[in-house]
DNA sequence: GATGTTCTATGTGATTTTGTTATAGGCTGA
DNA sequence: TCAGCCTATAACAAAATCACATAGAACATC
């Protein structure tokens, strides 16, 4: 039966050339080396090396093996360390990725709620952007995500949330800001703190709120955090089309929201890896999330999409 | 230190999903994976799975390890079956790849030659079409190969043999045999054995032997293999282009050949898989066909490119 | 609630693998 | 001829691997 060990042997062999330098390399003696590969063309049934002049010499057989070992075969090294990168990761706990605005705004409140429940148990919370948060959740990087919604996914299971209201932010003292409400044409020459295009997992923002009014306002400063697009309108850059999330926030910085009157939606999800069963901790986490989207005086413009 | 042994069980246990049925498909008992597992688990620092409910679990950790496992190992069962291959290919003695008209041509002059140097060595002969020679040589199912030149390719080492002539093949009675030589233009009205069009590794034939005169001939039946364009012209489908190893045969199968007046050469090579020393065996392989090519008696239609 | 089934974990001792040291012999170049 | 390479084998020690025996936990069924 042949044996990883050997074939171990094999491999240093082929690319030390002696037994001597193969030896040296596998912290073993020359001997070792010698028996291993003995043993190996024993099993495999042919010869690997020709013994000429005191030397090893590859056969084509040894070659023609060599191929299939290195097709199959990249080591135990490597697995080393990618244990390595897995073990300096792990953490006791619940790892929870979250976009920026959320990690701000609705993430605290979830926590509060989830603390009432697992007052004991660590988090860890990654904030990275939307496109990223896909990424978290297909490498097991965090046990769950909110995020806004993002089409579906392998490995990902995703459970709606709720649907935000779609404002407008304006800075205080704008004209606009009179308004009960604001409209896509309102805007047609204003200036606009516009989003990435082509940004991945999300279709063009700007399309999606202006488009269908057949609005095209000027653009200065693109971004896709929502907190960079707040803080561009705090400072008097221009206005643009936000969550609600953080309005309160950027209140007290000057910016006035107001309802943006556009058939687009914001819709937010909880996502989880669907591979692993869900511990007893994350359904507790599951659980905060519902209780504090379902409450209207937690989150007072959005509408739940789901029940406990 | 982490053991192949261990990765075994490990990727069997994932895809069994309990340790008994793991030790069943490894052929061993359950106590025996069970520790491997748990060496593992020391090993890597970090827990596999979950002992839940007397059942095993996989961690969040152990599916992200076993990615990394898959990514580097495909399982010595492969590599038991790629020695299979090797071994039942493999043989004592020399192994040649060799196109068609060649192994009843020249490479039979060159075997009595290579006999009298090596009476006991055991020959094989793959009779192989000019595209599979060099596939032949790059999995090193050979050691030597005879055929047509062809591009340079990365693991084939070539040496230019001879340049044979280029013969016009034209049934008996046919009025152009009474012509010392045959010219593109005296074809411009026959029907012309063709060649496979777009075959890898050579050339358009047709464009070779005619383009350069401006004739387009008419082709019925086209084929690569030169035995075969004999054969169809010994059977009165047509004239066609041939090279002049196998025209002493189909002579006497009333195939009468005549020079053909063209720049386009027919040049064949000895060549050798680039690695691996070469053996003394095949060393006198080379001798022999190089005595063969140098000797007009034997090769009175070619010029030897090279000498012993 | 007793019972049988199914699973995992551990202790013990036998077997196999893997490794070391010691030693011998071949080739090569100074 | 001799030192400096190399490979191969024997004898023994250490470690890994395995089977067997056994125990405990979960769960379904009667």
């Amino acid at each position: 039966m042949i044996r990883f060990r050997q074939i171990e042997a094999f491999r240093c062999l082929m690319s030390c050339g002696t037994t001597v330098a193969a030896a040296r390399r596998m912290h073993i003696t020359q001997p070792a080396i010698s028996r291993l590969i003995a043993d190996l063309e024993d099993d495999l049934g042919f010869r690997l090396f020709n013994r000429a002049k005191g030397r090893l010499e590859p056969t084509t057989a040894a070659i023609r093996f060599q191929r299939a070992v290195e097709e199959n075969f990249l080591g135990l090294e490597r697995l080393r360390q990618a244990a390595e990168t897995i073990r300096a990761e792990e953490n006791e706990g619940l790892a929870i990725a979250c976009m920026p605005v959320l990690s701000t705004s609705l993430l605290p409140q979830i926590l509060n709620e989830f603390f009432k429940l697992r007052p004991d148990v660590p988090v860890r919370i990654d904030t990275v952007g939307n496109a990223e948060v896909t990424v978290k959740l297909q490498d097991l990087k965090v046990d769950v995500a909110i995020s806004l919604a993002f089409p579906a996914i392998a490995g990902i299971e995703v459970e709606p949330l709720l649907e935000a209201d779609v404002l407008c932010a304006l800075p205080a003292g704008h004209p606009l800001a009179e308004r009960d409400f604001i409209t896509p044409q309102d805007l047609a020459n204003e200036t606009v703190i516009g989003w990435m295009p082509n940004y991945p997992l999300s279709q063009n923002q700007e399309q999606k709120y202006f488009g269908h009014a057949g609005v095209y306002p000027r653009y200065n400063i693109r971004t896709h955090t929502s907190h960079t697009r707040y803080a561009m309108v705090a400072n008097g850059f221009g206005v643009s089309i936000v969550e609600p999330f953080a309005s309160d926030f950027w209140e007290t910085q000057g910016v006035v929201t107001r309802p943006f009157l556009t058939p687009a939606k914001h819709e937010y999800v909880i996502a989880y890896p669907s591979s692993g069963s869900r511990s007893a901790i994350l359904q507790d986490f599951r659980l905060a999330t519902l209780r504090v989207v379902n409450d209207p005086a937690l989150v007072p413009w959005g509408r739940a999409l789901t029940q406990e």
